[in-house]
DNA sequence: GTAAGTTTCAAACGATTGTTCGAACAATAA
DNA sequence: TTATTGTTCGAACAATCGTTTGAAACTTAC
């Protein structure tokens, strides 16, 4: 019972990440889902409760694990006294975050645009869910980068958390403004260990700068 | 009977404009539009064919100035030979961005979250609208920048354009992934000034450093 | 084997979507 | 005035939406 229920339910789960992607969340109807996961219309509500309940296992499924993989890196760095290293802070998200984008069935490299456009758009659904993990994941991170970059107060630090937060984000989302209509197409290798390579050297350097207040 | 027409078109656009960019296109109904802006249902489909013709001209009410008025900017500080200043060119983008920001109305402060909404999400409508003007500004960018860095390789620019512009694009559209449960409203003054006296030097600073290849 | 419990299925539900239509209205020109 | 053109309006259109239902199909346990 729980082998078939895991079939059909994780069928939906990957094609509604697939689509929720692709199309965003409204545009993507049950029917598109159940069609292309070969299953029946009434599974979703029966599995999940409703569409919205389905969003909110599609996100979660892949969010939890990432929060908390941050924070054990965190934790690890802390432990072995690393944590006065801005890069070593910064690569605590950096690492979660390129495993997901390596993922060999590609559902973590979708994920990660799930994720940004949930965050830019201020997901209704997700807002209290959110709050639940998202709000320690800020706050260890604020104590971490304060601790590792001691010398900027606190509207530098809080300015430049959101404007590395943003990159990273939209970085491993592969939202390249830019690309669009490029025509050399030099950057649409989006290897992730290239991305970082050219990443986190950017971020450093902005993180690193002199104080400004 | 332009004055009529202008009356009803500007009040749909400017309802349009706000909604969109709060509940997205897909979940904003047209009667939630002819409601909010008080005209009939069918005002829409006669002044602007369809919801999707209604889209593209919210955007590219704001988009085409926005687009000329930096290529404006760019020509000026060729012309007076401040193009090998990467903080001029950079500041060429900052500054009509920053006017939109200071709109009066608050529709261009809105417009600029529509902007990065759509780019971030490839809106279908957009995709071949974009090319028209986007690639010309894209073009005219990468020349300005590979002339005021010139010891930068074309793999090092290219990731530079895109984490600059990235990181500018999300931070005149509030997109802040951390300030959804930050404690402290430091940041929440959303004072456009704030946003450039920080961005700038960050976006310099990752832009400047040494290069890598 | 039968019975109980779980999952699937086709069909339909009411609600809402974008769009169309023709009549009513307003404004301009002859 | 009358004729014409542009605009507004209420009503309806077919299509699609998320959800529900009750009966079939299947699995598990006794």
């Amino acid at each position: 019972m729980e082998v078939n229920r895991s079939d059909t339910a994780t069928r939906i789960l990957e094609v509604s990440e697939l689509l929720f992607v692709e199309h965003g969340f409204e545009a993507t109807s049950l029917r598109m889902i159940t069609q292309q996961a070969e299953v029946n219309l009434a599974a979703v509500n029966y599995h999940f409760g409703s569409k919205d309940a389905l969003f909110e296992s599609v996100f979660m499924r892949r969010f939890t694990p990432l929060i908390s993989a941050c924070l054990t890196e965190l934790d690890a760095i802390e432990a072995k006294g690393a944590g006065d290293s801005i890069e070593q802070v910064v690569m605590t998200f950096i690492r979660p975050c390129l495993a997901l984008s390596r993922d060999p069935a590609r559902g973590g490299a979708l994920f990660v645009r799930l994720l940004s456009r949930a965050l830019v758009e201020n997901h209704r659904l997700l807002r209290e869910a959110l709050s639940r993990e998202y709000s320690e994941f800020v706050e260890r991170y604020t104590q971490a980068f304060r601790r590792a970059l001691p010398e900027l107060g606190e509207q530098d630090l809080s300015w430049r958390m959101h404007f590395a937060f943003g990159l990273m984000f939209n970085a491993f989302a592969g939202n390249d403004v830019l690309k669009i209509f490029r025509k050399s197409p030099v950057v649409t290798a989006r290897d992730p260990e290239a991305i970082v390579q050219h990443l986190v050297p950017f971020v450093l350097a902005g993180l690193t700068m002199p104080a400004s207040d």
